[in-house]
DNA sequence: CGTTGATACCTCGATTGTCTATATATAGAC
DNA sequence: GTCTATATATAGACAATCGAGGTATCAACG
């Protein structure tokens, strides 16, 4: 769906979210954490980016929440990647790839 | 000196216009055309956003412009790289290569 | 016992870059 | 004469991020 470069560019820190939860169910707080532990601090997740994009999912139907209990045993609302959310991840890792690729080959370039 | 995603992501309309101008003075309409053709059409340039990119990385001391002729013959303004635009990419090229890793490497996780 | 820090959610306003659309102007092709 | 490509410029709308603030719970520390 998305064609511009604004499309790929503001779109990764949901690609990021779908594919973290693909780990299974997870609370905005512990995806925001994971994210930030597997990019290598790289890809800090800010609160207020984060949870305006899990509503935006979650309209989009890509999420499902529901409200239920951390590890820790706090109130938490646990996020589950649907069907479509699932499709619309492999769609953006398709995209994002050929984007990535196309910009770094450039910069290689000598 | 970026460092959150949007620093990466906003500005990478601007480093790819550095990348293109390293191959020597070009206009702006050029440099478009060239970026899209070496992006393979992924990444395309929209006069809206490419004009303000050029007087942004201006007032930035990254290019300078002058007036001059393109090689078509045609009045054009010529974009020529500074030294600070040059230090610019090389920070600029290494913070992109962290990011899109970064993001590559956690999406191509099983 | 009070405070600090981590967990966990939420939201507002400001910022910023891109996009679409519009405008101008020239030149060559048909 | 009109269409297409070249070339620059700008205005207004849009959208996502960010920073900062707020609420609440709980454990650890002194």
């Amino acid at each position: 769906m998305s064609r511009s470069p604004v499309d790929y560019l503001h779109g990764t820190l949901e690609t990021l979210i779908l594919k973290t939860l693909t780990r299974g169910p997870m609370h905005g707080y512990a995806v925001a954490r994971w994210i930030e532990g597997a990019t290598g601090e790289t890809f800090p997740v800010e609160e207020g980016s984060l949870y305006p994009a899990l509503y935006r999912m979650e309209k989009k139907g890509w999420v499902e929440a529901e409200w239920g209990v951390s590890e820790l045993g706090r109130r938490a609302k646990l996020y589950r990647l649907t069907r479509a959310g699932r499709q619309q991840l492999a769609r953006d890792t398709e995209a994002w790839q050929a984007f990535a690729s196309a910009v770094t080959r450039v910069l290689a370039r000598v």
